[in-house]
DNA sequence: ACTGCCGGGTT
DNA sequence: AACCCGGCAGT
């Protein structure tokens, strides 16, 4: 059997190699694994340099962005050296984000909360735009109508999308422009005004983008005809919009966190990063009952603060050992604690199941998943089973998956068809977080996004209750989406995601990072390695992401560990435009993930 | 009939 | 663990 297996395989490989060559292109030869050395702070850095001069720009504003370049004033130390540097393109991701329902706005989004988020590193850069910013903001005018255009023609954008890709990293221009200060000022009053502060939703800075997209501002990201390009519409209705927030002023603290130390102050993250995620847009509805606490997502912890401050600490002095410097950030602490939205009205649920201890039980609507069920590792199991409850009220946590076989990490969001809960557990639906945000067209899996199908499931997902209770079976509802299977026939089967190819369930197809959308921090994504090697690649969503090995081998971040850091484009619609990947024993850990389309940062965490 | 993928076996 | 696949179940 295996011989002949084998045999089919080389010879199927074979051919796929040159089938497949074209889709990713993106793809460098890979890499020795020297490249993959810890990263040195300061050298390492050389650029990043995507080129997607090529991609065809979609969306003008982008054009601006691009030009831009000059304003990484400030970068972080580890990357000020490089000047230009790699990341200092402009991330082009906005092309996509045009595309998205989101359009510039999300950008915005994107760059400001990687900024905020990563301050030291690399995520400076994308604060980048800024400097675009001023320009598109003096354009604005001229421009706006262009984007009114752009708007209806969203629709087009869809099809566009596919085409161009292109991420550069920018470097983040360390200050904010005295305009856009004042923009986000503006920006900051609307959304203040309408959202009850959520850390998510900060000022924004008032993007040229953004003050012609008026959808959003109007209640909700309504998903204007614009956004038809639909993939995410924002249903402004529920309160729960999940940004909505937090009474603890997040917004100090929260912010604080995700800076570094090196960019203390810019405001530029702030203003950036308080962009908007796109929860920002989320207007109205914000219900004061919402509440934000911080969760520790380090293995067996799950511990709950209220605040960004109090979970940095507890990182840093409980799991990172930093007792001496406990006052000092450098960020790491990012990465292991999430940000936990809670409605009021779900709180006790979410409180109940934020308890470190037996969440399980908490969350009583929620399906058996499979993962519950099945032998995991113990962590695993921890982590299902505090998620789970989560769910509801917390589905950030969600986004950590670990399951026992990477192929199997389901993405964060993973809705299964008709809003049940997945198995895997850290399935919710998105409506929980982000009522107001929907993700319509999503043309992945199309499932995951329909938590509608459930009469429970509130309109529009708005409200993600709780999963439907349907009695589903242990087995996972099948997968609407693309298979690898169709989309590469079984001809190329080598090109299938390792699922595929096991027979398992696809993951390739999913869409992962959607939950991203909607919490804008770190989170612990499904998204994972395929393998352990730079070259390799990763899902996220519908694309399949390939890492760039000579990217990655120039970047470097400090992280502490080893990471990589590398820009990609992603071969398909979607993209990616930055992501770090840190060896975490075979596996590489994706600490951060940012799609220019969905405009958030993402962390993976992978467990084995 | 085809496809997705679970459950469980093999390497 | 990684890999594979029989066979069930949804389309």
């Amino acid at each position: 059997m295996q011989a002949r297996r084998l045999a089919k395989r080389s010879s199927m490989g074979s051919r796929r190699l040159s089938a497949a060559a074209p889709q990713v292109d993106a793809v460098r030869p890979p890499k020795p694994e020297s490249a993959w050395r810890p990263p040195r702070r300061e050298g390492s850095a050389a650029a990043l340099e995507e080129e997607d001069e090529d991609e065809d720009v979609v969306v003008e504003v982008e054009e601006e962005e691009e030009e831009e370049e000059g304003g990484l004033g400030s970068a972080p130390p580890a990357l000020a050296g490089h000047g230009k540097g790699p990341l200092r393109g402009s991330l082009k991701a906005a092309n996509i984000k045009r595309e998205m329902t989101f359009h510039a706005f999300q950008q915005e989004d994107v760059k400001s909360d990687i900024s905020r988020k990563l301050p030291d590193q690399q995520f400076l850069l994308f604060t980048t735009k800024e400097e675009d910013l001023k320009t598109a903001e003096t354009k604005k005018l001229n421009r706006a109508h262009e984007y009114e255009k752009e708007n209806t023609r969203s629709v087009c954008l869809l099809e566009q999308k596919r085409k161009v890709v292109s991420s550069n990293i920018d470097v983040p221009p360390a200050r904010k422009s005295l305009e856009e200060l004042d923009m986000d000022k503006v920006t900051a009053a609307m959304v203040l005004t309408s959202l009850s502060t959520s850390p998510l939703v900060r000022s924004p800075p008032v993007r040229p983008n953004e003050s012609l997209n008026g959808s959003w501002k109007e209640g909700g990201f309504v998903p204007s005809s614009t956004s038809s390009s639909g993939y995410w519409s924002w249903n402004a209705p529920s309160d729960q919009s999940n940004p909505s927030t937090p009474s603890p002023p997040l917004s100090a603290d929260s912010f604080k966190a995700f800076r570094t130390p090196s960019q203390p102050d810019d405001g530029i993250d702030e203003g950036e990063t308080s962009n908007l995620l796109f929860d920002e847009p989320i207007p109205r509805k914000r219900k004061n009952s919402m509440k934000v606490m911080f969760k520790c997502l380090w293995k067996n912890c799950g511990k709950v603060l209220s605040t960004a401050a109090g979970i940095q600490k507890h990182i840093r002095t409980i799991h990172l050992g930093r007792v001496g410097e406990s006052d000092y950030s450098d960020g790491e602490e990012d990465f292991y604690y999430t940000e936990i939205r809670l409605n009021t009205d779900s709180v006790a649920d979410g409180l109940s199941s934020l308890s470190p201890v037996s969440p399980s039980l908490a969350s009583p609507p929620s399906l058996p998943t499979q993962e519950a069920i099945r032998p995991e590792t113990s962590c695993a199991k921890t982590e299902t089973k505090v998620m789970t409850p989560l769910s509801r009220s917390a589905p950030t946590n969600l986004y950590l998956v670990h399951t026992d076989h990477a192929y199997q990490a389901t993405p964060p969001v993973n809705i299964p068809g008709s809003a049940k809960f997945t198995p895997n557990g850290s399935s919710f639906s998105i409506s929980w977080q982000s009522p107001p945000v929907t993700f319509t067209g999503i043309p992945v899996s199309p499932t995951h996004n329909r938590p509608a199908g459930s009469g429970e499931q509130k309109q529009s997902h708005t409200v993600l209750s709780s999963p439907p209770r349907v009695a589903f079976g242990l087995r996972k509802p099948r997968g609407e989406g693309k298979k690898c299977r169709k989309v590469y026939g079984m001809e190329n089967r080598d090109m299938w995601c390792t699922a595929c190819r096991w027979k398992k369930a696809c993951q390739r197809w999913e869409q992962p990072f959607f939950a991203s959308i909607w919490s804008w921090k770190i989170l612990t994504a499904s998204v994972h390695l395929e393998s352990a090697h730079l070259n390799c690649s990763f899902h996220l969503g519908l694309q399949c992401f390939h890492i760039d090995p000579a990217l990655s081998s120039t970047q470097m971040w400090d992280l502490r560990r080893p990471c990589v850091t590398a820009m990609q484009k992603d071969s398909g619609n979607r993209e990616i435009s930055l992501f770090q990947v840190a060896p975490a024993r075979r596996k590489y850990r994706l600490l951060w993930c940012l799609l220019s389309f969905t405009a958030r940062i993402c962390s993976a965490d992978y467990i084995e």
